[in-house]
RNA sequence: GGGCUAUUAGCUCAGUUGGUUAGAGCGCUUCCUUGACAUGGAAGAGGUCAGUAGUUCGAAUCUACUAUAGCCCACCA
């Protein structure tokens, strides 16, 4: 083996060969018990980004784990068509080119995008397989792709025809620069500095004013946009509010137009707020619109699609941007004497998801989900415990969301996306929604066969998530019966960030349980957002992104994610810098290392034919009775085994990957393979070490896929053309197993003990500065007799890890006029020949003094407080009583040592 | 305005049904280049668990309030 692990290379030469032999394919067929998780799809636009990484290493984890420990596992990958970004983003190519999408016509610009996708759209599937991901790549789906548009228009179809889709003239969001509606929560509310223009609505009927002033009296009224003004069609006051109840019944001028509106009452207007009187703009506002059609009034839309001024704005500020048209305004109101002043005033503006242009409120034409029908099932599921949240809590907030779910506007005025299936027939007007394109019309009879009529199809295009919701199914074949869909749905984990439990999460919930009659996954696995160091989300503004691919280049891929499970947990978001990969990659180095020793000692591994008993290691079969150690190590990792599968089993990723890393470095490599290098049955220590060192490799496959792989093939565990991917996942030891090995819980302890002693005695040589290298002789007191004859068994060991000429093993309890240290097995002895520092350790033994005495005094308080031992299980009780002579004991040894150094 | 979450060592976080005088990694200090590994080894310092009041025999853990931070939802014109 190299001196070094190269992890490139090996990266760079598993991969394709995982792939390519098919292991990450999975087939209904080969039965068992099915595990499948659909990946969250990323965006067909997008670079692989730290989010990525993150929510990707805990799917392969999941799935690499139950892969090896013998589901039929599939984990089904692919990419969202990304309606808005995907378009932008090709909208911008061709704006270097000096064209427009409109330049190109719909059905070139759409082959244009399509285009574009064959060349770049395979960007962050080829990112992904840098990651290590164990995707069945036979089974790439894409948001766009026949099957899924063909879900989709069903999807749509079947909806209409339920009655819950529907379409209407409503107030939408609406983005001016990507010139589409958008969804509410695809608008993003920010806090803005802005102001507050109070403005004079002269009242009808009053008196004429000096010069400046055409009217005496006002109303007046606050906005934050004056540029709609003229799409004004009442001024509201509430109907409590008795400052305005004379105002109610008469008419208002609005300024700069002339044109008279009424003055309403309604009580959604606070009177509290601003002037307690707000103009009333019902084709651009949310709640105006309400108002609008409480009170009959007509809705003006005086805005296009590009956020400039129509004709309806008026001559003057017509084909005006919106923003300039403010200005305009607010200076011609200042002119005519209607603008009273100006506040400052910080309120919320919403912005476009995709493009953070500021989105309007405007009135228009588009298609609904009615979701209070879908929703209801969809908690249900939740709350009885069909579908959990991992962890729990997002329930809530699903339920906050549920409950007060909104209709969701599905159509956007784009290109590139599913058309909608609603087509017009020309002749008679009539609204046809079907799946493919009509050719008789339903309610006039004409066809467009022989071009009695033409079939407008709406030109609008659906939004991006009306195609992922479907997600679970439809890549599994729906709408056909497939056994896909048989054996794989529901998928068991659905693992995704926070951030899309309503676009996403909640959608998919609701569309599986509708169509496919079951939700679509048991648990919801959700992980936080991967943030700086300073605990700022990361940007590509600020320029704290983290790439995944620099990182995999100067760590490895095993590295990031091992570090990423390592710091990350499903309770909060996960804040890393640069330096937190160094675990992973100086893990990688002690893996490799390891192995390297291992390779080093090969003659020291059992041969074949030695034959024996005792117990079977990796196939070799050992002689003879294993040592304290030996049976230490089996113990741990059969402790180890057990703890990463519950872990798992309960998704505590990270708890999994400490429990592995403290393994790997404490328990085989500082404890177990110093023994082996002095073992005194060297071919059974090391058949043992050979044993545990591939149980480990395995259970740390699913964190580091491709250094696990390599030295299991490196250290002969696996043959050409096998894979650790495919080997069993370890499991704890059966009780017979462990009875056969001798390996208990008392012999476990007992050695932990001993290595407090050896810790103990090396701590005293650090103390008094022993040179490293000399050899020191060591006397332990132990408690009894039995204890003492059990060490003696240990010398050599003992003599090694204490780097000792000889270790004098007493029973006697006799005053030693020597520095010493506590253990649970007795006092440790270092042999100085003089070179006390009395003093010093006067102090070092009243400062335990000290703290044992604090210790007992804590133990008493609870012994002789009648609630406690009245209250308090036996077995705490008595675990108390148990330390309490332990401490007393030790207090006895501590003072005599006291008085030896006084 | 409503909801959720967090506050434990210099930093990032464990501490899952309340029960030894609170743990890990990184960082820091001291020592060590003995053939697996300096991307390493050994030892060590460092915390009145945000605050207050309660419940309890017993609280980092449960309750209430307070402070601070963050997130989500919501139409304050």
């Amino acid at each position: 083996m190299d001196k070094r692990y190269d992890a490139k290379a090996a990266e760079a030469k598993w991969y394709p060969i995982w792939e390519n032999n098919g292991y990450f394919h999975a087939e209904p067929s080969e039965g068992g018990v099915p595990y499948s998780v659909v990946i969250p799809p990323p965006n067909v636009t997008g670079i692989l980004h730290m989010g990525h990484a993150l929510n990707q290493t805990i799917q392969d984890v999941l799935v690499r784990w139950r892969r090896m420990s013998g589901f039929n596992t599939l984990w089904l990958p692919g990419t969202d068509h990304a309606g808005i970004a995907t378009q932008n983003v090709v909208e911008k190519a061709l704006k270097k080119e000096g064209k427009r999408r409109q330049d190109l016509g719909r059905e070139a610009f759409v082959a244009r995008v399509w285009e574009w996708k064959k060349q770049y759209g395979g960007t962050i599937v080829h990112q992904q397989r840098m990651l290590g991901n164990s995707t069945d790549w036979k089974r790439e789906r894409f948001t766009f792709d026949e099957g899924c548009s063909r879900a989709v228009a069903k999807v749509f179809t079947q909806l209409y025809n339920e009655g819950l889709i529907y379409k209407g003239n409503y107030i939408v969001n609406w983005c001016p620069r990507c010139g589409t509606a958008l969804a509410n929560d695809e608008v993003e509310h920010e806090p803005n500095h802005g102001h507050f223009w109070y403005i004079r609505y002269p009242v009808v009927g009053s008196a004429k004013g000096t010069q400046g002033e055409p009217y005496k009296d006002y109303v007046m009224v606050a906005t934050t946009r004056p540029e709609t003004l003229p799409g004004d069609t009442a001024v509201a006051v509430n109907p409590k509010d008795e400052r305005y109840a004379h105002l109610l019944g008469k008419t208002v001028i609005l300024p700069l137009t002339g044109r008279e509106i009424p003055v309403i009452a309604d009580d959604y207007v606070d009177r509290e707020f601003g002037t307690g009187i707000v103009k009333i703009t019902p084709a651009h506002d949310p709640n105006d619109f309400l108002v609008g059609k409480r009170h009959n009034l007509a809705e003006i839309n005086i805005m296009n699609d590009d956020g400039s001024m129509n004709e309806l704005a008026g001559a003057k500020y017509c084909g005006m941007d919106r923003w300039k048209c403010r200005e305009a305004i607010v200076a011609d109101l200042e002119a005519g004497g209607f603008l009273d002043h100006i506040e400052d005033l910080d309120n919320q503006v919403g912005h476009c998801y995709r493009c953070h242009e500021v989105v309007e409120s405007r009135l228009s034409k588009q298609w609904f989900v009615k979701m209070k029908p879908l929703a209801e099932p969809a908690i249900e599921a939740v709350k009885s415990g069909e579908v959990r949240f991992v962890p729990d809590r997002w329930s809530k907030i699903y339920f906050n969301w549920m409950n007060n779910i909104q209709d969701w506007c599905i159509s956007r005025q784009l290109w590139w996306g599913h058309r909608i299936p609603a087509y017009t027939c020309s002749k008679c007007g009539e609204l046809i929604v079907s799946e493919t394109a009509p050719t008789k019309c339903p309610k006039c009879g004409a066809s467009s066969t022989d071009g009695q009529t033409v079939f407008d199809q709406d030109p609008d295009v659906l939004d991006t998530w009306f195609s992922s919701w479907l997600w679970p199914f439809s890549t599994m074949g729906w709408p056909e019966k497939t056994d896909d869909l048989d054996f794989y749905y529901p998928t068991t984990d659905l693992v995704t960030a926070q951030d899309i439990i309503f676009f996403w999460v909640a959608r998919m919930m609701m569309a599986g349980i509708h169509f496919m009659k079951k939700p679509p996954f048991k648990n919801i696995v959700i992980h936080g957002i991967v943030r700086d160091a300073q605990g700022r989300k990361m940007s590509k503004s600020l320029g704290n992104s983290l790439d995944p691919l620099e990182l995999i280049d100067t760590y490895s891929a095993d590295a990031l994610r091992f570090s990423l499970a390592l710091i990350t947990s499903l309770d909060c978001d996960t804040k890393v810098d640069k330096s937190k990969f160094e675990i992973g990659r100086n893990f990688a180095t002690k893996i490799w290392n390891a192995a390297r020793f291992m390779e080093m000692n090969r003659e020291a591994m059992p041969q074949e034919g030695s034959g024996g008993e005792v117990g079977r290691f990796d196939g070799q079969t050992v002689f003879g009775q294993l040592s304290p150690d030996e049976q230490h190590i089996l113990y741990a990792c059969d402790l180890a085994c057990r703890k990463v599968n519950d872990l798992l089993e309960k998704y505590r990723i990270q708890d999994g990957a400490l429990a592995v890393y403290d393994f790997f470095w404490t328990q085989i490599c500082d404890w177990f393979v110093e023994y082996a290098k002095d073992a005194p049955d060297k071919p059974r220590a090391f058949s043992i070490l050979r044993d545990v060192y591939w149980k480990a490799l395995r259970l740390l496959h699913p964190y580091m896929p491709f250094v696990t792989e390599e030295v299991a093939h490196q250290l002969g565990y696996l043959k050409d053309g096998e894979t650790i991917l495919k080997a069993e996942f370890p499991k704890g030891l059966s009780d017979e197993e462990k009875a056969k090995l001798g390996l208990t819980e008392e012999i476990y302890d007992f050695v932990n003990a001993k290595r407090e002693a050896i810790t103990a005695l090396r701590a005293l040589r650090a103390e008094y500065k022993v040179n490293p290298a000399a050899f020191v002789k060591v006397t332990i007191d132990a408690r009894d007799a039995a204890t003492a004859d059990r060490l003696r068994a240990e010398e050599a060991n003992l003599k090694a890890f204490m780097r000792a000429e000889a270790v004098e093993i007493v029973s006697d309890g006799a005053d030693r006029a020597m520095p010493g240290t506590l253990t649970k097995l007795g006092t440790v002895y270092l042999s100085l020949e003089g070179l006390i520092d009395k003093a010093a350790e006067a102090k070092r033994v009243a400062a335990e003094l000290e703290k044992t005495r604090g210790f007992i005094k804590s133990i008493d308080a609870k012994l002789s407080n009648e609630n406690f031992v009245a209250h308090a299980p036996a077995a705490i009780v008595e675990g108390q009583k148990t330390k309490r002579a332990e401490l007393v004991e030790n207090v006895a040894r501590l003072e005599k040592l006291a008085k030896l150094f006084a």
